[in-house]
DNA sequence: CCGGGGATTATCT
DNA sequence: GATAATCCCCGGC
């Protein structure tokens, strides 16, 4: 099990990077409680250009001001007042991409994950849907802008993947508003993975 | 089982 | 003052 490294998340296809982080192991060790899950939804948010991204047409604020960074760090952020979700910046410093990591399929500190959302036992909604996730995984906002590779938040890869015939692909959630851009096809998740968010499809 | 809508507040205009 | 990269409950079929 290896941390993902620099180049891993400097390149410059941000929609490629959201395929490949699916089957990474994103890991927390807060407070000692290690916790971690397999990525299984991804979304990428293509900087300037991308209608949907919070850094469309170069808008700069305190919010999105991690987004800027070089890639490999996060962009925590809080949605609809309640809802945290977790963003790796990817690409070089000054071109602001995003991978919005959707859901994960628990791995290691199942106990700890129930105890944070208050469940008794696992379910399939314990790490499904971005604001799920944080809540499980201990991530707030206080944790924008750290190093990926850091020992509290990081990315690892333990050798596994996913075929491409597991891979699917679809236009974002929950971003109507974006006109032509809300289509395009930047969300990846792996086909019939009960973690993946939005009601199961039959 | 499915879909509609309300909750709730940080953030930006 | 309006909006939002969500979640979950509830009512209807």
């Amino acid at each position: 099990m290896k941390k993902l490294t620099n180049d891993f998340y400097s390149g410059s296809d941000v929609v490629k990077i959201a395929k490949k982080l699916l089957g990474k192991i994103l890991v927390t060790t807060f407070c000692d409680n290690l916790t971690s899950g397999r990525i299984v939804e991804t979304e990428a948010y293509a900087g300037i250009t991308d209608k949907a991204s919070h850094s469309f047409g170069g808008r700069r604020t305190n919010r999105n001001e991690h987004m800027y960074k070089e890639g490999g760090v996060s962009y925590v952020y809080i949605c609809y007042g309640i809802h945290t979700m977790f963003n790796v910046v990817t690409n070089k410093a000054n071109t602001p991409d995003a991978v919005l990591i959707r859901a994960l399929e628990p791995m290691e500190g199942i106990d700890c994950m129930l105890q944070r959302i208050g469940k008794k036992q696992l379910d399939n909604t314990l790490t499904k849907g971005p604001g799920n996730l944080c809540r499980a995984m201990g991530i707030a906002k206080t944790h924008s802008g750290i190093y990926l590779n850091s020992d509290e938040i990081f990315i690892a890869d333990d050798g596994s993947s996913f075929s491409d015939e597991a891979i699917a692909a679809s236009k974002r959630i929950g971003i109507d508003s974006a006109g032509m851009d809300a289509l395009l096809p930047y969300r990846f998740y792996i086909r019939g993975n009960k973690f993946v968010s939005g009601r199961p499809v039959k």
